[in-house]
RNA sequence: GGAGAGGUGGCUGAGUGGUCGAAAGCGAACGACUCGAAAUCGUUUAAUAGGAAACUAUUCGUGGGUUCGAAUCCCACCCUCUCCGCCA
């Protein structure tokens, strides 16, 4: 959520900002709002003000009460009577603007940092290193058809318990999937983040609080008798975890490390990755967070993105490191850092984690603060995948498939795998 | 799911319509005493928002309502605890 008093004082500044994610943003409306909010913030202030002397002063009359002066207290009583009325009428005013400031700004996106490069597109996203050596010959075989001929997972079987783009483990797959999980957590607990495994169902309030809603309510599954959702990543749990908070500078950077399954409606992608470990309603993921102070959020974000990038590099897997340009930044982004692995069947490179700098965005929205030189700051949260599990798998068994059909374990995996390789049980 | 009890400041806990942002205690900070410390004594000590400040507003689980006035009365919801039921 951006700063509403910068809003208010300065919507030409918002407006430039806004527009730099190649979209149009005109904010004179919600500019006006704010206006009218401060308004009546001021006056309403105020008329409480007078009430509440009104209010003592009648007490008093009454405390002494001695020659019944009916009268004064009467009139009195009527004159409060009056405040009442235009109290109401003003906070039924302020109930109003204030859902609308609200609900035009949390629709609002975070600024894109002014070092992201410009673009349009995922076509201007610019790559800023590789690691490791594509592999590219022919005869290669997609991580489904190994998947399937070794018998490790099964959707069609799942399409029977749920319907399309669920995954069914079986055997080894399953193993693997729990030694990816494993592993990955070992890593990152070494490398000083504290473990959690949150709740999978998350409140309105929470995904409002690291902004997936109210905008991309078609995105997340609802539970139709509650106000819960399936979670569609553990940034929305961690961020939630310090929500209504103050955190004691002392403790911060704040590192977590997550273990949660997700859950996707990917509406609108009909069509794409549908076979295999790609695109899944439901997946496997290990999650980083931090809660930092704002001066060092953007070193923050360099971490996290190698701590993520260590995963890939102990797994040997390709990878490279892209810098996504403005226009195809999340809605919560300042920042956005994304390692793609090396995908033989697809001949590219896809996105296996994605490492954001959200500056104060989800913070103001979750209220989440620390006092800096005594007064309340909104911290900064970074995340970023450590990382998705379905698609590690799909990396593995596409890189490390073997001429015999086996597929070679990453040296890093064998002791929570159990074996260097993967084969027909 | 049923029955009951409860939710008040950093913590414990009093407060059932008026000068209550809230007694008391603990804790914390500062001072006195002391070579120093403990003990003792004294003073101070809730938070948030807006404001340069003075100050103003808000906050006793949350949201409504009654009233000139609500921690206190009414309604709804949330959460915690105990017992029963169900369940991994």
């Amino acid at each position: 959520m951006l700063d509403q008093k910068l809003i208010r004082e300065n919507p030409r500044f918002v407006e430039e900002n806004l527009s730099l994610r190649g979209k149009v943003y005109k904010i004179s409306h919600i500019h006006e709002l704010t206006i009218k909010k401060k308004e009546i913030d001021i006056e309403l202030s105020s008329l409480l003000s007078e009430s509440k002397k009104l209010s003592k002063l009648i007490g008093q009359v009454i405390g002494k009460a001695q020659n019944n002066n009916l009268q004064e207290l009467n009139d009195l009583k009527k004159k409060g009577n009056e405040y009442r009325i235009k109290i109401s009428e003003l906070e039924e005013n302020q109930r109003i603007l204030d859902k609308e400031v609200n609900d035009e700004i949390h629709n609002l996106p975070n600024f894109p940092s002014k070092e992201a490069p410009i673009g349009k597109d995922e076509s201007d996203n610019v790559q800023i290193k590789t690691w490791g050596d594509p592999l590219r010959k022919e005869n290669i075989r997609s991580h489904w058809e190994i998947g399937e001929s070794l018998n490790i997972f099964d959707s069609v079987k799942s399409t029977k318990i749920s319907k399309s783009r669920f995954i069914t483990l079986i055997g080894n797959g399953a193993r693997l999937e729990r030694a990816l999980i494993n592993f990955m957590l070992d890593m990152h607990t070494k490398n000083g983040y504290l473990e959690l495994i949150p709740p999978a169902l998350v409140n309105s309030e929470s995904l409002t609080g690291s902004g997936q809603l109210p905008k991309f309510s078609n995105e997340s599954f609802k539970c139709s008798k509650d106000d819960l959702w399936l979670s569609p990543t553990a940034e929305v749990p961690l961020t939630a975890f310090h929500k209504n908070e103050i955190i004691d500078t002392n403790l911060l950077p704040m590192k977590y490390v997550a273990y949660s399954p997700c859950f996707r409606r990917e509406a609108g992608s009909y069509g794409r990755d549908t076979k295999g470990l790609i695109r899944l309603h439901q997946f496997n993921k290990v999650e980083l967070y931090w809660f930092c102070e704002p001066s060092k959020s953007a070193e923050a974000h360099k971490q996290i993105t190698s701590d993520a990038e260590s995963i890939l590099k102990k797994l040997n897997l390709p990878y490279r490191l892209v810098d996504i340009c403005t226009g195809d930044l999340g809605f919560s982004s300042s920042r956005t850092f994304d390692l793609e692995v090396w995908l033989p069947s697809n001949k590219c490179y896809r996105e296996i984690s994605s490492c954001s700098n959200c500056l104060d965005f989800q913070a103001r929205r979750s209220s989440i603060r620390t006092k800096i030189d005594k007064k309340n700051t909104y911290v900064h949260t970074l995340n970023g995948s450590g990382l998705a599990i379905g698609r590690t798998m799909a990396a593995i068994l596409e890189n490390g498939q073997q001429k015999d059909g086996s597929v070679k374990i990453p040296d890093a995996l064998v002791p929570y795998f159990g074996s260097n390789s993967l084969k027909l049980a």
